[in-house]
DNA sequence: TTATACATTATAATTATTCTAAACTATTGA
DNA sequence: TCAATAGTTTAGAATAATTATAATGTATAA
C-alpha cells in the first residue's frame, strides 16, 4: 500500500500542488494492485463511495486531465459515448467486452509485436494502439 | 458514378424506405472514388453545401446510425470528442493525423496481419483495430 | 386510393464536458 | 511566523454533441 507522501511526491514531480483532493484521487487511482480502467463518472462515484468526502466534479476532470498530459494516465478511445481513462501509462493494447463494457488489458503474449511498414511521408509515429472487441459466443451479436 | 437506383436498391436491402433525404445522403457518402471519412458536422456541412436542399440534423443522425447498424458505415473510435465514420466497412486499420486531425485508411501492406495469440476466455472476437497516431516530425509535440 | 407504418422535422431535453468567477489554500520569502 | 501571491477548488452557468418528442409528411401494400 502506497503512501500518501508518495502520492505528494509524484504530484510535486508533476508540478502540481498536493492538495487534499489530489492526494485523495491520486489514492483512489493508484492504491491498488491491478491497472484501472475507468471513466470519469466511474471515478467521481468510486471517490465518494470511498471516501467521505465529495469532490466537485470539476476538479476530478481538471486532475485526471492534469494527470494525461503529465503521462501519468493514458486515455482509450473505445467509441464516441464513453471516454476511459488507463492507469497503465505503458505501451499496450485492450481487449474491449462489448457486453460489460469493460476494458482489459493485453499480455505482451496475448499479441505480436506489430509491424508498421510504411508510414505517412513527413510524419512520426506517435503511438500505436491495437483494440480488441469481444463478445459472448453463445448469443445474437447486435 | 453510382445512379440514384442503386442507392435505392441498397436503402431497400436494409429495410429503409428511399426517402429523398436518404438517397442524398447515399449520393454524398457513396458517390466518390475514394473512401469518407467524416464526423456528422462534416457530413451535414456537405450535404448542405453539395445538395440545394437542407436536411434535419436528426435525420442526418438517424441515417447514418441506421446505415452502421446495417453495415455500411464503420465508426471508428478516435478520441472521446469526435466521433468518425468510415465508408469503408471492410476491416481495415488506421493512421490519424494529430496535426490536422484526418484520419487516412492503412493499406494491407502498410502493416503486417493481426495475429491474436490469446483471447478472453468464452468470448469471441468481433473485431481487432489497430489506429496510428502520427503527427509532424519537426516540432515540439504537445 | 387509402390506410398505415415508417420518416422527417424543428425544437426540447439530455448528457458530457468546459468555463467562470468567487472563495480557498499551499507556497514563498521577508 | 505571516502575509502576499499564485495556483486550486467549487458550484453553477455555458457549450456542444447527441437523443427524444410529437406533429406533420410520405412510401408502400392492399
Amino acid at each position: 500500500m502506497t503512501k500518501n507522501c508518495n502520492f505528494i511526491n509524484k504530484l510535486r514531480e508533476a508540478g502540481l500542488r498536493p492538495t487534499k483532493q489530489r492526494v485523495k484521487i491520486c489514492e483512489v487511482l493508484y492504491n491498488r494492485e491491478k491497472t484501472f480502467h475507468f471513466t470519469i463518472n466511474d471515478l467521481a462515484k468510486k471517490i465518494s463511495e470511498d471516501l467521505n468526502q465529495k469532490i466537485s466534479l470539476a476538479t476530478v476532470y481538471n486532475t485526471v486531465h492534469h494527470f494525461e498530459k503529465k503521462g501519468y494516465l493514458k486515455e482509450i478511445a473505445i467509441n464516441s459515448d464513453k471516454s476511459y481513462f488507463d492507469t497503465n501509462t505503458s505501451a499496450h493494447h485492450h481487449f474491449y467486452d462489448e457486453d460489460t463494457h469493460e476494458l482489459i488489458d493485453c499480455n505482451q503474449n496475448d499479441i505480436d509485436t506489430i509491424n508498421i511498414k510504411n508510414n505517412i511521408t513527413g510524419k512520426k509515429i506517435n503511438s500505436v494502439e491495437v483494440l480488441i472487441k469481444v463478445a459472448s459466443d453463445n448469443q445474437n451479436q447486435n
